[in-house]
DNA sequence: TCTTGCACCTCTAGTCACTAGAGGATGTAG
DNA sequence: CTACATCCTCTAGTGACTAGAGGTGCAAGA
């Protein structure tokens, strides 16, 4: 019976206020029943989804596929392949994005060791994105 | 003497059509002259330029840095400090992705081993999803 | 009771780094 | 001369918010 406040649902779920109203605008969230003097107020199984929905954007999940695994969460008779695979995709991707992170790391590296604090035209750090701006390697 | 059209020049650098023109629009590339046409026509600086764009946008400096980069690469009596501290500030901030990419990767494992193609209630996916949303762990 | 002051409301516009599309002009090969 | 690719400018859209203006609600202290 205690009215949860946009404020209060923003402080337990992790979740900015602006970006709570966010949710509820795209229909990630449902709208919430509002006070006499038009105030947003929540309900415990909101926080839930509001911390579901932050947790998966830390992990890098797009909104959309937070949709349907919030689709899948809301009727648990379901089978869970769609959520299975939405994770293996996501899987593969961060397990790309760290390999290509990987050889960014040692570029940086390399430019940043080879910096003799001289002027710019020693400098490793402007010679290397100079001289591999030729080559044609693979993006991300 | 031989003029190159924007297509060329986006050919030879790997930057996309659209994307030289609106480098130029933010100021990152400087107008080029025109044919009579009005058509756009580059020196082979303009694509060294684009190339040394491209390859640092690959390797995921932020367009205000890679300002900072060219004024630095057109006066090369500077100090290369400068060049130096951006590339330093983004090989912490790529260790730091790396490392929370890596901590991602093992949870998007345990969810995708734990699923037995079931039923949404005996989901790991949704599971870790919803459980770790009451966490409070620190963002990217 | 009044008033201070924070939290709330809606709405629009801005962010970043492009990308897409409309609608029209130019340049080149056959 | 006629296709047709390529070019031009312009506006608007993307994702996932974030910031700000201008106003209202509400709880606590004087």
């Amino acid at each position: 019976m205690k009215k949860i406040t946009i404020g209060e649902a923003a402080r337990q779920s992790g979740v900015k206020v602006p970006t709570v109203r966010y949710y509820e605008s795209i229909g990630l969230l449902a709208a919430p029943s509002r006070s006499e003097g038009n105030q947003r107020s929540f309900e415990p199984a909101d926080i839930s989804r509001l911390a579901f929905i932050r947790h998966a954007r830390e992990l890098g999940f797009e909104i959309e596929a937070i949709r349907t695994l919030l689709t899948l969460q809301d009727d648990p008779h379901q089978s869970c392949a769609s959520a299975d695979a939405i994770a293996k995709a996501r899987l593969v991707e961060v397990e790309q994005r760290i390999r290509s992170l990987m050889a960014l790391k040692a570029e940086l590296e390399t430019m940043v060791e080879g910096c003799g604090h001289g002027r710019v035209d020693q400098c490793r750090v402007i010679e290397v994105l100079a001289d591999h701006g030729q080559c044609t390697h693979s993006h991300h």
